[in-house]
DNA sequence: CTTGGTCTTTGATGTATATCAACCGCCAAA
DNA sequence: TTTGGCGGTTGATATACATCAAAGACCAAG
């Protein structure tokens, strides 16, 4: 769990940036690829590339929800907090993943960095207008919420009725399947976020974490080459024990 | 936890039925509110009403995604199971509400009606061809999934960092303000789901809902009216049981 | 009225995970 | 080179909740 009130606002390094989206790097795995030439353009012109340190707010829960996101490098965490400060972080989001959804007229969370990172932020607003326009690009992001509401299932699933191993290798496991989906290696695993992070992600604490990573470790499952870097020995037997066998 | 198996697939009573949608009691709570006449006239064609007993299942996790449904009367609930039987709940629906929505081919979970419930049946295949003709309509989906996404964000944090009794607090306040939602009274809370349901909805075992349900008793917060009648005796203290005060 | 079944409640006990505490390794600042 | 701090690991203990067990409430079938 985190302090409150530390790093309240991310501090911006760089901000109203307007560079080309055509040398854009991880274009395939945001929206953007649905876009035509034109409709590019039109976007581009709502669009701002923002970055940020490790460790800072990207925005509040219960701020107004003036901009959407796609991350462009770099690692985001969202997460809700209780009243005494208990934290649950709902995902971590990677390049090319969108960010900004909300319901209502605020953020439903807290975005912050995990490592340093680079977004672009678009005027929801404008962005809204564009989305009218271009029914294809709203059927798009209708997809993506379809998708994200699955994994939500899923990690439901996880937090409710899983164990600490089930839900370790489960996590290590996702990490690695994200990994490759954006052409990265997924073994060994990278994993940015820290123990206090994975807790709360996992609904554990800090030391369950560290505990059910040596566990696996004993098991000949997994090995440890630092404490952010996983080797997967025995995939299989990993996605065994995710799943509860 | 229910065995599997039983009950495979729910015993249809009504099948087939094209009555009118002009006598629709809750075309407001629908994604049909959005409609013109001529729209509904077209919608109404790719429909059917079904009609199942309590404790049947609509359609099983991994089936063909060909339906989309709107639940008209009665109470659904949505589940995901573990190899070994333990299931997690992750939502329950009630009239009014959209199921359906898939990433893939096939369904992400397993729908089974609570209550005896009705149910209108649409062909996927022709209300997404509808969904390309109306923008507006695919635009009213898209807030329900992100309502959705937001309430998923919320039973995260409650499965992941929550206390038994904030669980049901949380629970029972909810159900309440959804009965409202739909125009019924709110106080008492009718809870038309079993001890196994809660549980697997809140990630507890019968008896713990059981026992923190008589705690709550204990304090005077809630009266037991029988097994699926609450009286919230005093909402205040309810809610800030529910939030970890 | 009795019987048997299902659901709920309550009690006794067990255990997975949290909590409290110490220590280690690493790195950056002094 | 030392010092201090942070993140991670490990150990001892506590506890919230699960598990195992039994009994009561209710209802439908006989």
């Amino acid at each position: 769990m985190e302090h409150l009130g530390t790093h309240r606002h991310g501090d911006r390094i760089l901000g109203g940036v307007r560079q080309s989206c055509g040398e854009c790097e991880i274009r395939d795995l945001t929206f953007c690829s649905v876009l035509t030439a034109e409709e590019m353009e039109r976007v581009r012109a709502c669009r701002t590339e923002v970055q940020f340190a490790a460790h800072h707010t990207i925005f509040h829960e219960d701020d107004e929800a003036d901009h959407l996101f796609n991350v462009t490098s770099g690692v985001v965490k969202l997460y809700k907090l209780l009243a005494d400060g208990r934290r649950q972080i709902t995902g971590f989001l990677f390049a090319g993943e969108f960010l900004g959804l909300a319901a209502n007229r605020t953020y439903a969370y807290t975005a912050e960095t995990v490592t340093a990172a680079k977004l672009c932020r678009f005027s929801r607003r404008r962005l809204v207008m564009l989305f009218d326009q271009w029914p294809h690009l709203e059927k798009h992001l209708l997809g993506i919420a379809a998708s994200e509401l699955i994994a939500a299932q899923d990690q439901m699933v996880l937090l409710g009725r899983k164990t600490a191993q089930e839900k370790m290798a489960s996590f290590i496991l996702k990490m690695s399947e994200r990994a490759e989906a954006r052409g990265q290696d997924g073994n060994p695993v990278t994993l940015p976020m820290n123990r206090a992070d994975i807790g709360d992600y996992l609904g554990l604490t800090i030391e369950t974490v560290s505990r059910t990573l040596t566990q696996l470790k004993n098991k000949g499952v997994i090995s440890l080459m630092d404490s952010g870097h996983i080797l997967l020995s025995r995939p299989q037997e990993l996605d065994d024990l995710a799943e509860g066998f």
